[in-house]
This record gives structure tokens, sequence and C-alpha cells, in this order.
DNA sequence: TTCTTAATGCAATTGAGTTGCAACAATTAT
DNA sequence: ATAATTGTTGCAACTCAATTGCATTAAGAA
């Protein structure tokens, strides 16, 4: 799928996005737009950017679903969903890795996907 | 917490576990019991059971929480929630697997904890 | 400027997981 | 064995992220 039409809202995520490089959970984003846009719109939009190759998303350790900029890992031959994600437990705040994953072969398996979700504190967070 | 008492449906759960070294969605297993006990029940059972340590428990892919034993793993000396999991794209089988997890130190992030997802098909559902 | 249809807003709905509370039953004390 | 204690269960109601249907709006093409 294509982003079809440059819409008011879409440019509104979009910035955002461009701004910064962090993964933001979808409560956070509709929060972030509720007085711009409709929380359903948000959904669909992200939704769209994912599609389009633009974003890329995860689950954190909550179940909640995180978007980031498929090109906010710095260095990547790989595909860009396999890398790691960290999320913060004190601040919330959540980033791609730039690390590279690598796949194990294990027998009777075949891997199509991987996620790697790493948790603890971000270096403001550090005392 | 420990188990303080060993109820009829404690038991009825148990009996699962110990057959199958699966992977069980709370799902599937609000399912499995529905004739023998209520799903607020096996919510609180599986609650129980991972605070005394005879279940671990991981978020698949569409975010729905999955419980296995915590000796499920082969090899360990290593803390036992930190090794992969998997879960079969076709059928949905779920198991953990017995596989080191090496995490990475990443300057200014401090990791406390890990999940590792992997997805693809199982060896009964590889053409 | 008009037409086409993708995109939006709103309200209602779904589904996993949680909570309050009265009733029940596993263990402990008598 | 019986009664008292309190952990456990069932049920209904609820929370909250995410989805859906549908009428309305607006972006881009004709």
């Amino acid at each position: 799928m294509k982003i079809s039409r440059k819409t008011k809202t879409l440019k509104i995520v979009l910035d955002l996005f461009d701004k910064r490089d962090n993964a933001y959970s979808v409560v956070e984003l509709v929060s972030i737009f509720s007085k711009k846009m409709n929380k359903t719109t948000v959904y669909r939009i992200l939704d769209r950017l994912e599609d389009s190759g633009l974003l890329h998303s995860f689950l954190d350790k909550d179940g909640l679903k995180r978007y980031a900029k498929e090109s906010s890992i710095i260095n990547t031959s790989q595909k860009n969903t396999d890398h790691p994600h960290f999320v913060c437990d004190d601040c919330g705040i959540s980033t791609c890795l730039p690390l590279e994953v690598n796949i194990p072969s294990i027998p009777n398996f075949k891997i199509n996907n991987s996620e790697h979700l790493y948790t603890g504190q971000c270096h403001d967070c550090q005392a």
C-alpha cells in the first residue's frame, strides 16, 4: 500500500516522527494528538505509514503497540524490523537499538521473524 | 508468594503443564478449562503459579500472554526467563527454545530484562 | 469547478485482562 | 472430629487498547 493522500493529519503525525527518533506507543500518540485528530484517525494513519514502509512497530512489555521511523536505526544492511528495541522502565522512553540480530538456526524450526525487547534504565534514568 | 492451598482447580491446571512442555496462551487455557472453572480463576491460578516460580510467561506477537513450565527449557544454568520463545505462525504451537541469550552491553543503557520471540513454522507445519 | 473516493469523526463494539464482593472450601486450631 | 480462619472461587461489572460501520469531509484528478 502507498500513501495516496497527503492530508493535514498525516503531516502532523509525520512531523513528530521527523523530529525525534524515538518509538512512541499508540496510547501516547493518541494523547499527544488528542486536540488535533480523532483517536481512530491516529490508529489508521499509523497503520498506513507502516504499510507504506515509513514506520515500523513492535509490542512493548505491556503489550502496547509502539511505532518508530523505519530509518531510525543507524547502521543497517539487514531488514529493518529485525533490530532490538529498548524501553526504559522508569521514564518509558523507547528507542531502536543499532545492533545486529543474528537469527539462530534451530533443527525442526523455520524462523521467519524475530522480536527482541530489552528493558531497563536509559541514560537519563540511571542514578 | 507461595501456593498455600492445593485446590481442585489448581491441580487441573498443573496437570496440563505436567503433560506437555508447550506454552499456552491464557485464551487457550480459559477455553480448555471452560467447563471446569471460571475464566477469572484461570487468570488467578496462572498468576499464582508464576509468582511461585512454577510457570513463566511471555507475550506473543499478538500481545497475548502465554505461560509455560519454568523447567520446560532443557539446559539452563541461566535465569529461566531469559530464553527465547517460538510460536508457529500456522498451528500456533508455542515452545521455549533451549538457547543461550546473550544480553548485549550498550553504552548509556542498563539492561535488566530481555524478551526474545521467534515466529515461523514448526516441524509439523513445514511442507 | 466538479467529480471521485480516500480519509476522517463519531459512536458503538470487541476482546483480553482486572476488580469487588459474597459464597465456598482447604487448612489450622480447638 | 468440629469449628474457626482465611485463601480461593464464581459471577457480574468494569477497564482499556484496538477495531468497525457509516455518514461526512476533503485531497487530488478530470
